[in-house]
Order: C-alpha cells, then sequence, then structure tokens
DNA sequence: CTTAATATCGAAATCGTTTTCGATTTATGG
DNA sequence: CCATAAATCGAAAACGATTTCGATATTAAG
C-alpha cells in the first residue's frame, strides 16, 4: 500500500522515468500518444510526483506560512480563510503559526518558516514587535513576504490593510452626526500601527467638529479584550459621567462596556453610545446590537495571497518584484448602540 | 545569501559530509571535540539542514495536517491552538484545512494531505460526512489518525472526544431541578455524532425525571447558527408558549434564541431559560449571560496531538498500534439565563 | 535511395540529506 | 614492538523527482 513513484509508472507503462515525468509536465518532446497513456494510467492510480523530491530540484515547496497574532479572533479567523480558499485553489498548502502577540515567538517562527523553505510568508505582527530586522531578514532571502491588518510602515514589502485612519475617522463623525459631545475612546496598545490610525482618526473627527480632546478621555485597553471595555466602562461612569459616546478600538472591548451597561442599566444609546470595530459575528448578537467598523477579512486574506503569488511569478521570471499596498474597503455598519 | 547545506558547513570546517550530519544527530562514532565544534559553528552560522531532503531518506515530513470543518468557529480555534501549542514543542509544523463542512472537500483534503506525505492527520469530520471509506483510506496507508470532537463511532482509530450524552443529560437535569416541565431541544443535524448524542442525553434526563417527551419540540439546526436560534425562537413563542426551557445544541443557536426573546421583551429565564453548549467566549458577554457546558477546546487539541506522536513513535519502532478513546470531562457553567 | 531535419525517447547528473559499511587512526595488552 | 580492539572518520549508495543532452526513429527533401 505504501506510496507509488515516478519509477513504478514508468515500469508499468513500458517507459523510461524521463519520458513519464515529462509527459506529466507537457513537455514538447514527448509523443501526443504517450501523454495521453500516462496521464491516463496516473490517474487511474491516482499518482502525483512525491513533493519533497520535487523540491529537491526546483526548490519550490508549494507551501506558505501564515503567521497571525491571535487564532480565536473572529477576524482573523476570517482571514485565514480567505487565504486557505485562494491558496488552495493554486494548488498551495498552508502552515499556520500563532504568535500570541508576541515577538519572541513572532521571531522564532518566521525563523521556523525560512527553514521549512516555504515559499513565502503572509503575516500580521504582534502587538508587541518593536522591531523588524527579522522581518527584513526575509526580504533580504528574497522570499515574498505580504504583511496583512496589522502591517508596519517601516518594511518595504507588500501589504494588505484597511484605512484605519479614515475608518475611525467616519465611525466618530457618525456619533458627532448623531449629536455626540462628550466622545470617549478605548484604544488599543501604543505599538501596532492601527491603534496608532484609528486614535488619529479619533482625533481628527473631533477636530473637524471643533470638539475638544481630553487627553484623559483616551483609555489603552492593553489586550483589546472584553475586560478591558468591562472596566473602562465602569470607570467612565463614575469618573466622567458628561461622557455621552464610547469608540472602542475593536468590537470586543465595545462589547465588555456593552456588558457593564446593561448590568447597571444604563439606556444605550440614550444615556450613552458605544461605537466598535471589526463587525465581528456576535456584534449583531447582543442587545442592543452594536454598531461597528466592517472590515471584509476573508477579502483581505484572498488580497494577500494573491500578492504573494504575483511577486513569486515575478521573482520565477527573474523581474524586479515593487511591493504593493493594498487598500481594502470598510463600511460603517449603524446598528442600535448608536 | 543562499541557504547553507551539509556540503558548505564540512568544507568549513574541514570535515566530511558524513561527519557533519552524524556530529548533528549524536551517533556515537564521533568524537566529543568534533561534535562540540560542528554544533558550535552550525549554531553560530544558524544551520538546519534541509527538511526535504531530509524527509528523502527518513520518509519523515515533520508535518501534520488538520482538517476543521470551521473557521471562525471559537471552539474549533481553540483546538487548533492546542494542536499548533503542542505541535510547535515536538518540532511539527502544522498545515491547516478547512472543510467548511462538506463531505466532498474532506475527502479532497485527506487525499492532498496524504500526497504532501503528513506525518499524521487530526481530523473533526463534517457534518454531512455520511461515509467513511475516506477515513479508512487513511488507516490504510497505516499514517497516524485521530478525530477530535466529531469522530465517528464506525473508524477504528483515535480520538479525543467529550461525553456529549452525559453533558447534555447534566445541563437538562440542571434545567428540570430549576423547576422546568416544559423543555424544547434544538438539536443539530442528523448525522454527526455529537448531535445525536446530545440529543440522547436530552431524552434521557426528561426520561429520569419523567417528563413528556414530545418530538414536535425538537428543531433542527441545519447549521446551528444563530438565526437557526433566532427562527425557532420565534416559532415556539408563537407555537407552543407553554416551553418554558430551551436546550440548544450549541452556544450559537441559544445567543440566536436569547437576541429574538430580548427583542420581544420576553424575561429569561423567568419566562423561558435558555441553555447552550461549548461555552463560546461571547456566551459570557451577552445579556443575559448564557448558561452552558464548556468545552475545552485546547485541552482536546492538545490531547489530541499526543495521541498522534504515542502511535507515530509506536509505529517507528515496529510496534502495533492499539487506537485509543480520550474523554475530556465537560463542566456545565451556570449564569443568568437559566 | 541518401541525406538532412525533425520527433520522440532515455541515460545520467543533480538537488541535500541519511546511513551503511569499509578505511584509517589511535589505544591496549602481551 | 606487534597484533588486536576500539575509536573515529569518509566514500558512496540511496531517497524520488527534474532536466540537460545525447541517441534513436521517423519523416521530408532531393
Amino acid at each position: 500500500m505504501k506510496n507509488l513513484t515516478l519509477k513504478d509508472i514508468a515500469t508499468a507503462l513500458n517507459l523510461s522515468i524521463t519520458t513519464v515525468s515529462k509527459a506529466l509536465k507537457d513537455y514538447p518532446d514527448v509523443s501526443a500518444k504517450t501523454k495521453a497513456r500516462v496521464k491516463a494510467y496516473t490517474k487511474e492510480v491516482n499518482f502525483t510526483p512525491n513533493a519533497y523530491a520535487a523540491y529537491l530540484r526546483t526548490q519550490e515547496s508549494k507551501i506558505i506560512g501564515v503567521i497571525i497574532p491571535r487564532l480565536n479572533h473572529y477576524f482573523f479567523s476570517n482571514v485565514l480563510k480567505g487565504i486557505m480558499k485562494a491558496a488552495e485553489e493554486e494548488g498551495y498548502m498552508v502552515i499556520v503559526l500563532n504568535s500570541e502577540e508576541s515577538y519572541e515567538l513572532e521571531k522564532k517562527q518566521i525563523d521556523r518558516l525560512l527553514k521549512q523553505n516555504v515559499d513565502g510568508i503572509l503575516l500580521s505582527i504582534a502587538d508587541s514587535t518593536h522591531d523588524t530586522t527579522h522581518i527584513d531578514n526575509i526580504l533580504a532571502q528574497n522570499i515574498p513576504l505580504v504583511l496583512f491588518d496589522k502591517y508596519s510602515k517601516l518594511s518595504k514589502c507588500s501589504s494588505v490593510i484597511v484605512n484605519d485612519q479614515n475608518a475611525a475617522f467616519a465611525a466618530v463623525e457618525h456619533l458627532i452626526k448623531r449629536g455626540r459631545k462628550n466622545i470617549a475612546h478605548l484604544r488599543g496598545p501604543l505599538l501596532p500601527q492601527n491603534s496608532i490610525d484609528r486614535f488619529l482618526g479619533y482625533r481628527k473627527a473631533l477636530e473637524k467638529y471643533e470638539l475638544p480632546y481630553k487627553k484623559e478621555w483616551v483609555f489603552t485597553c492593553q489586550d483589546i479584550s472584553s475586560d478591558d471595555g468591562y472596566a473602562y466602562a465602569k470607570y467612565i461612569l463614575e469618573k466622567y459621567p458628561e461622557i455621552d459616546a464610547i469608540f472602542a478600538v475593536a468590537d470586543m472591548p465595545a462589547i465588555g462596556a456593552i456588558k457593564y451597561f446593561n448590568e447597571q442599566n444604563i439606556a444605550i444609546p440614550e444615556q450613552i453610545a458605544v461605537m466598535g470595530f471589526s463587525n465581528w459575528k456576535i456584534s449583531g448578537l447582543i442587545t442592543p446590537a452594536l454598531s461597528t467598523v466592517n472590515q471584509p477579512g476573508e477579502t483581505m486574506g484572498r488580497k494577500a495571497f494573491e500578492l504573494f503569488y504575483k511577486e513569486l511569478q515575478l521573482l520565477k521570471k527573474g523581474k524586479k518584484v515593487d511591493y504593493q499596498i493594498v487598500e481594502i474597503d470598510t463600511t460603517l455598519i449603524v446598528r442600535d448602540s448608536t
């Protein structure tokens, strides 16, 4: 029951290994007749050339590596889904690694992927990643790299992102147009570009509508969790009862805040409005349903794979590859919480 | 900047390829001195033998394949997390595939993994999988297979599961002890063992406490979604207002039901209690917080990998491997919805 | 019927390891 | 000092594909 090899096929068909291999790859110097014979037989016995042996000559593993900072995370799961679908269509396998938002793990895992000789790496960098030499290492080895969602402005490589600043601006603008004047922001950690940009969008919206920016109304969610949101909701209610809206860096803190307000019988959105970011599945299921920004994860994943694939083709032809930055559109989802 | 090979190391150290290889693998016939020299140098230049070339001789790819039926699914994400952590500790990479609950895809993906020569396959079977010849194919090829969560009673292979029947029994028993007498069940599709077992647990609890079983109070959730739960909640309220509790096959339908009841201002649990299954993160965040059954995903994942690993070791030693079934403990989580 | 051109095939080198087995060196004992 | 045993090393054969290049068979042209 062992795996077949080219040799087995060759002897079965009374051909040489060479001819069988060439027939399968449609070389011009094998007759149409034998090609048909070989293909029919290999299909019948369900043969495909051993991938590892093939790698040794071609240096192509047909495997890509994906590193995401969180696994049980609706958005990243969706990105992964998009990547995997697109990869499957081109015959690629996907090795998935989870950096758990850790810079050290991220470094180690990049190293593991390079050692595995993956054909490319798709990466969403960890919150704690403070420098990018490990990322530049990938580029130095000349293997395609695509960042998605959590990217770095420093690295000169392809990226798939949303315009966080604009999206955040639109979200806060919506709160303002609903008549809110005292808007707090639950921001993310200081490092990742996303939380910086969303914060900047928040500030720009305040500026444009001439609302005062108060830095004591900006609260940092270290792990962007519901617990963060829950705790800050409590704090806000006690310390700054004048706040009438919250814009959260992500859905989870927003949901945590809503949970606290529900427990305290605070009317949402009458007394305080809450806006999330990402449009997780559950944001539409809680009461009141959460207004948020839709961030199309699957599309991002697919696009990320496509960027990788395009780069690889160029690389194989020996052409110079220019990295590009693709922006995916977001949409504001207005529900009951605003 | 190309990858180093054994040859490079050998010439650099003035040794033969053989000796370098053996030094790295601690063969007894290379002196402690050269071993140290080789190891120091390979560490310095960050060399590890090419995995694909190694495979050709050892027939070990150090890669396992994991097929899950859903990706953006809190429980399965957690299982994946557990698998990946355990795999990393043993130096294994994980190729992840998503069957999307499709029997056809599942078959295709198993084939792809076998072609990739993974060292083992960890599989949670799709809802639509109605026969197991593709699974038996894996066993016939003599490569370790571990099923998790959604397993099959037909396949003679290792599995990691929870005792769905007992867990469901405990959940329904809890509803009964809270004084509920008219308990409906939102069950899963007809095929997978889990939904059968949870249904059986529901029936057993009714029997034990001498409550009548009415088959018109059992509703089938085709995709175990919140929409299913939402729709059935509405139907139940209109058609069977005497129902005072719902036991759902999973958290999502339960959450959908709660959403509908909230919209209709139905008091939970006073008028109707709702019980979920799986303990997704969000089940504790909605209002009212959902009572449910905790199903430890990460532990299941880790255990699944360990089973695979144990089998592989036995296989390498040529010993006969006996498959085993590991049951993971569940716990009842009582929150505000019951 | 030759000769040249073209179609079709296969031998062999190669990719980078692992591992067997033989060769060499060193240590040991008489 | 020699024979033997033990320690240390390397040559070479796999593993299973890909690909170059040379060999044959077939056809076309004169």
